[in-house]
DNA sequence: CTGAAAGCGCTTACAG
DNA sequence: CTGAAAGCGCTTACAG
């Protein structure tokens, strides 16, 4: 079983390769080919079958019909569902794509979006990294359709993006603290300069501050990124353990992984929750829908941001030069990890 | 910004593409290339910052460095960790990966397989779904490298695979059920013919032989795949509910995502694990380790079967063509859901 | 209605 | 030590 080419398709037909080109293209009507070599070449095509070299094709066209996902780590559930929306949608529109995985760190998102262009993608969706601004700003110069996800850099203004209303999330997680008779509250995130995290905790403490509560500067907790389970989870339970000011009623943590170290830091101090600690986490996972109890969370419309990001890069790629930025409203689910006002208003 | 190509460099330094290939792949020394030349063409790709077009190398060489995975759903958590490292593997020899997910739908797996082709990855990992077997053996006869993962079939032997001891998972957890001092048990796995999902059920059949149990018709619920999560779940709440025979002790799930079913199943009819019912499933899962109760199982060595998957294509790719067949050991990470043997020996 | 030919950007035998 | 030329498998303007 070699493979069989255009030339031989049209060897065999009897014909220019021009002509089976034509054809393959669907451009038989357009170019006027008689209904009876149509149909021959397409009968050998069958026969033989005969798949167009896509490679030769992009080399001509400049096309790959191929998208380039960069995220922060494909295995994290948020992206791997992300990857799944994206990869179906692309589809449609006869895309594949390529998936990398930064791991967050700047060199290692610059070596992949450059791969990425020898490797002539059409399109990118990217995850940012803290550091990248350089290289998305000659990805925009080079005029390669574009379209940030999750998070973007304020001060490069002229990037599509599609992010969600991370201020708002952390503003209802606290007001759902607040009218849940918590005061004592505690913040969990990550120590990246990332605006997504930013955001979430600004929304946060502006939804405390419109109350006149104030959090303690110890009771916030920034930890690394890269750290491991075990290390985030320890952490946890150092501050829950801290006595100056006492354990904090409850804590917001701003991404579910933390949320979820979160849990088994509760599970091995054997905090209950919501008596004894009240918990809200940004991003729903299955975990905490199962937890028992189960656990309140600010949601993201996963699929919603998928389509968008794809249908923004369709759009950029046929030529539409138009500005995208999309804010999507995340929401509430209350579930069983706040308790009720009357339990707490002992203050 | 311009592509800059081969043929810029080579005019801007005077010299011939020839030339310039050369020192780009590092043949300068085999080849005799001057010093002076070399260095010279080696600063003009760094100032003008050529990247070589990988479609154009791709389109002479006939190698892409382009892997093809194809698993049943990437958002699914094994997947999406399997496709992490397989990910970061496959990039410490220069390959990057284009995904796509079956949704274990035989068409969709043949038309990924045959997508793949066109776009010409140099190798597959595939977890394949039934009814892809010619297209598995066509792969084999056109000798593109390839390895099966998770599954296989047994009716087509001489293909690559790694895989994991499914038959002695499903005897462990019987044992283990057993040990515990549960009778009456039952399993709830997929209607579909996957070899590893049949092996888990023999395997722990078998070892219910061996202690002389019997597991009745109605205690196997076989769920057909592509069932909705909600649609499991009744599933299951009815089969618990049956009045015939009374309720089973304990369940095996033969994997995950039907545990996790399992366990919102468990929560709407209040069933306590491990006392109303003890639980065992296959697959490890981020969910079983923090439940309340945690919930044992029988664990796949994922980072292991991702690495050994890119190794044997790597070596297949190199023209190694001994068949490489492994069969991966399973462990038993026995935790909080199935209960002490003294509570149940009232039989 | 159809074909000869150029060209996409590389690599690599071959020649000197 | 270096270069001219063929060729990978397509597409497409041009010509007839």
């Amino acid at each position: 079983m070699k493979k069989v080419s255009l030339k031989d398709i049209a060897q065999e037909a009897g014909v220019s390769t021009t002509t089976v080109s034509f054809v393959l293209n669907g451009k038989a009507r357009e170019k006027r080919i008689s209904e009876q070599v149509n149909r021959r070449v397409l009968e050998l095509v069958e026969r033989l079958n005969y798949k167009p070299n896509q490679l030769a094709r992009g080399l001509r066209t400049g096309k790959t019909k191929t998208l380039g996902l960069i995220v922060e780590d494909i295995s994290n559930h948020f992206f791997a569902a992300l990857a799944r929306i994206i990869e179906d949608e692309a589809d449609k529109y006869g895309y594949k794509v390529l998936y990398c995985s930064t791991e967050n760190n700047t060199a290692k998102a610059h070596e992949l979006i450059e791969m990425l262009h020898y490797r002539q993608v059409d399109g990118y969706i990217i995850t940012p990294t803290d550091g990248i601004e350089k290289d998305i700003e000659s990805l925009l110069q080079s005029k390669r359709p574009l379209v940030l996800m999750d998070r973007y850099f304020p001060a490069v203004a002229a990037v599509n993006h599609v992010v969600v209303d991370n201020y708002h999330g952390g503003y209802m997680a606290a007001e759902h603290f607040i009218d849940s008779g918590y005061r004592k509250i505690a913040i969990v995130t990550l120590a990246s300069g990332q605006v997504q995290m930013k955001q979430r905790v600004d929304g946060f403490l502006a939804a405390m501050q419109a109350h006149d509560l104030q959090i303690a500067r110890d009771m916030i907790l920034e930890l690394p990124f890269g750290h491991t389970r075990e290390n985030a989870v320890a952490e946890i339970v150092r501050m829950l353990q801290s006595k100056k000011g006492g354990r904090p009623e409850a804590i917001f943590f701003t991404t579910n992984y933390l949320g979820i170290a979160g849990l088994e830091a509760f599970k091995q101090l054997d905090l209950r929750i919501p008596d004894d600690v009240g918990v809200l986490s940004f991003d729903d996972h299955d975990i905490f829908r199962l937890h028992n109890p189960s656990i309140s969370c600010v949601s993201q419309p996963v699929m919603e941001m998928g389509k968008k990001a794809v249908h923004i890069l369709m759009a950029a790629m046929q030529g539409n030069t138009a500005l995208q930025q999309h804010e999507l409203p995340v929401s509430l689910l209350v579930r069983d990890s706040c308790a009720s006002a009357a339990h707490h208003f002992v203050a």
